[in-house]
RNA sequence: GGCCCCAUGGUCAAGUGGUUAAGACACGGCCCUUUCAAGGCCGUAUCAGGGGUUCGAAUCCCCUUGGGGUCACCA
């Protein structure tokens, strides 16, 4: 012990961030901050066929906004640059020669036909399909004759074929893994690049990362990585192995079946501070009952060890619930500016006063997206069905509604000046001296001024926004709809 | 199928041999109240099953069941 803890995010660029990568990121970020450590950006970008346009861009900004902020990587440099595989690829195979000379590893020069072959036959008989080291009893004279006559070759790790390998996680404890289940695997393909199998290994050992971190997918290929180290005689990194977040039906999260990714969440509305609180917690839970964590208190209070072994589904419920706190703790003004875009959107009545909206929204905002949906009669009175002035519990009838509004309507008709003030205390006075109750007064005023059952707001807030006139214009309206139904 | 891992309410989960088995989301009720929210209070609901070990198991061991992962020139 006693190096500096480092760890890495080592994404490939496939254009999103699947949520469970995105957690990944966090915690490696988390454990890095929380032990005095470096946490490092690495692309993993071995495979050409997958390369895709701008992916590299996503990956940074995603970054940027979760705050994440790497200390090395591909954008900013660093002592271990480059941290692109692609542009690391003369450094591999030197590694992969090595241990060719060590007897650790061989050349292969099995066609893919013959590969797909043999697999498809084990299948057909229903065995697993694992290589038959055809070449690797192959003689140094032989390689180098292939080798000369310019054949394809890939090389392989050589396993041992007995004892077993064991290594310790620091989540799921000792893992042990029987050596023959182990593939003699591809470290080196036959487009000159190495397998992410080999370099993860490779890099991580240059980088000097100190804590690999990452899907419990890799719990069974550990031991090969181990048998690399120990090949080259290198120290072996800690492992962290993290639990899979899995979908409420308990499969796995896929962009392919339209399961969202991170992206998709904050363009369905949701704050990337919540998102990165509830990811947090899928997984790991912290000492006490606090659930709501900035990032900053995520690093003081991250622990390894609280890492749990059971995956979690993915709740989007409990995000919600954690979107409409941050909502409702943050400054109206900055509730305002992220409703602003929504609200211009949908309130094309230049007279109403945005702001005033956003106070009503505020403490009824779950997302973001939803607003448009609860301002619309802010712009205008539509048909509505008059059963919605019968209100049970507020006590309120069709003939009581009427009188309500025939005796609101003059004394706000002489209303000066109209504000949530003036109208609240005229409003209320007024169903005092009829003897009637506030919601019966209230219900009504609202029911008239909107045209809606459920509201942002009551009453006396909606006809301050509306302004006097159109209030006034929209009371009238109720009165002779409601006058005409009962006559 | 082989191998590996996992298993506390519907969901996230605390718990590490002795607890009335926390807390949160969701759900239900009540209060507040000008609708709806927000807020406050209360409530329903969990140790997968079976064997052991022990004076005593959610906690330790074994088996069963269930779920997941992995078996590529993908990462």
């Amino acid at each position: 012990m006693g190096r500096q803890v480092r760890t890495r995010y080592a994404p490939s660029p496939t254009g999103y961030v699947h949520i469970g990568n995105l957690r990944t990121a966090l915690y490696e970020y988390l454990i890095a901050r929380s032990m005095n450590g470096k946490f490092i950006l690495r692309i993993e970008d071995t495979d050409q066929e997958r390369l895709v346009e701008g992916a590299v861009d996503v990956i940074y900004n995603t970054l940027k906004v979760c705050g994440l902020k790497h200390d090395e990587g591909p954008d900013i440099g660093g002592p271990y640059a480059p941290y692109v595989q692609s542009q690391r690829k003369d450094a591999y195979l030197p590694f992969a020669k090595e241990l060719v000379e060590k007897g650790h590893a061989y050349y292969c020069f099995c066609s893919k036909d013959r590969l797909d072959k043999m697999r498809s036959e084990a299948e057909s008989r229903g065995e697993t399909y694992m290589y038959d080291r055809h070449c690797l009893g192959l003689s140094k004279e032989e390689v180098e004759e292939k080798l000369a006559q310019n054949q394809p070759w890939v090389i392989r790790q050589k396993m041992p074929r007995e004892g077993s390998t064991t290594f310790e996680d620091m989540v799921y404890g000792s893992i042990t893994i029987e050596n023959n289940m182990l593939e003699d695997q591809i470290l080196i393909k036959s487009d000159g690049l190495p397998t992410y199998n080999f370099a993860n290994v490779i890099d991580d050992h240059l980088m000097e990362i100190t804590h690999v971190v990452r899907g419990s997918e890799y719990l069974t290929s550990t031991p090969k990585y181990n048998l690399l180290y120990d090949a080259f005689g290198w120290e072996k990194p800690v492992y962290v192995h993290l639990p899979l977040i899995v979908k409420p039906d308990g499969s796995k999260i896929s962009k392919r079946k339209g399961d969202a990714s991170f992206e998709d969440l904050v363009a369905m509305g949701f704050l990337v501070e919540a998102i990165i609180n509830y990811i947090a917690l899928l997984g790991w839970s912290p000492e006490g009952t606090q659930e709501v964590f900035s990032l900053a208190e995520l690093e003081k209070a991250f622990d390894i060890r609280r890492i749990s072994k059971s995956p979690s589904s993915f709740d989007m419920e409990k995000l919600r619930w954690f979107n409409a706190e941050y909502i409702r703790a943050m400054p109206p003004e900055k509730f305002h500016s992220l409703a602003m875009p929504y609200l211009e959107k949908s309130i094309t009545d230049k007279s109403i006063d945005l702001a005033k909206v956003s106070k009503l929204l505020q403490k009824r905002t779950e997302l973001l997206t939803e607003i448009p949906s609860k301002v619309g009669f802010f712009n205008s009175l539509e048909d509505y069905d008059l059963s919605i002035y019968v209100h049970k519990k507020m006590k309120t009838t069709l003939e009581i509604s009427l009188e309500s509004l025939k005796a609101a309507l003059p004394i706000l008709e002489n209303l000066e000046p109209w504000n949530e003030e003036s109208i609240h205390g005229t409003l209320l006075s007024l169903a005092e001296t009829m003897g009637i109750k506030n919601g019966q007064m209230l219900w009504p005023v609202r029911t008239a001024l909107s045209g809606w059952q459920v509201t942002p707001g009551g009453a006396i807030e909606i006809a301050d926004i509306l302004g006097k006139e159109e209030s006034l214009r929209r009371i009238r309206i109720g009165i002779e709809r409601l006058g005409r139904a009962l006559s």
